[in-house]
DNA sequence: AAAAAGATAGATCGATCTGTCTATTTCTCC
DNA sequence: GGAGAAATAGACAGATCGATCTATCTTTTT
């Protein structure tokens, strides 16, 4: 029993991020959640009516915390170069305070089969939204751009965490102002 | 008790590469993996000395595997930009074959923390082996190309499982022809 | 103050987990 | 055919899994 503060949903909530993320899904238990998070068994069930529905809850509140930080990122700047470098440099950070944990959605995406079909949803939307976002600051480009700054932005989050290094960022954050 | 073919040993290193990269490490046990390799428990034991083992096992064999079918497909033609297409190529059929089941060694990554060095190394390596491979196919390129060549590549493999969908291969191919 | 809702601890469920052990059978090789 | 190695089935251990349940306590609302 760690935390206390906040009521039991929100601490739950708090708990699983933490978990579910740095340890993976399956590698985590309902009782290590309810144990750290100080809350009772049955107040689990209270408020999320299964496992997976705790872990949905996380990929959803994530999507809005990870979505909020990017645009906090490239909203402090106007041009267009400014905003894609603003971009990476949110992923620099983000390795920095998470210690190179990687994108969560795409480590849950590892755990999921077709079968997960809620999940697997929320992952999709996901980065359909983040594609969007960055093809909204490129909108004066072409297709072929948007596409391009994309798939280096995912491969800077996956290889920094391969590597633990922040090197593709800064390799993939050039490559791709060099592309505007 | 399903695989009947082949001694032990290579049954159980059979089913667990099946089983560790359809559904993952964690949601694959120990009973499941014997149950379908058709090999009793004490035999597992007597090949692998635990299931970590036999995921070193997996992901050993699959490197060697892997990076023979890429060369298989490079080394079918001449010219760079050949070797390249080719690369991709390999992943496009791969996607095929394995229904977007990704890449077997980022899945793996997932489901990873820091504590557990061997397999980490193990992940590392392999990535390091294929950036070599992709460089020396690229030697007459800058650095810089080599680098946005492999990052392309490695975002190819990530978002076609992703997105269950071809494109991200398509595209980053012609990406990264273009470079050429 | 009474009623309703929220939260608690902890027992319990059946299933599964990794790993060990024994005892028996099968195979290989000389 | 006989020795030794390999493989077998299956019991067993001890822990943990996700989930349900009861019964008690606390908080909020009216």
């Amino acid at each position: 029993m760690k935390k206390k503060t906040g009521d039991p949903k929100q601490r739950l909530l708090e708990t699983a991020t933490t978990l579910f993320y740095n340890q993976g899904y399956h590698a985590t238990g309902i009782n290590q959640v309810i144990e750290e998070a100080g809350v009772a068994r049955a107040s689990l069930y209270l408020h999320y009516e299964s496992k997976e529905s705790l872990l949905l809850a996380f990929l959803h509140q994530r999507h809005i915390d990870w979505m909020d930080g990017l645009k906090s990122y490239t909203g402090e700047v106007s041009k267009t170069k400014e905003k894609i470098a603003a971009a990476f440099d949110f992923l620099f950070d983000n390795n920095e305070k998470e210690y190179f944990r990687g994108c969560a959605f795409l480590n849950i995406l590892s755990e999921t089969t077709d079968r997960d079909t809620a999940v697997l949803n929320v992952i999709q939307d996901h980065k359909k939204d983040l594609r969007a976002f960055l093809a909204e600051i490129l909108t004066n480009e072409k297709q072929a751009v948007k596409d391009h700054v994309y798939l280096l932005f995912e491969s800077a989050i996956v290889e920094s965490q391969l590597y633990r290094n922040q090197w593709p960022v800064q390799e993939a954050k050039k490559m791709a102002l060099g592309l505007l």
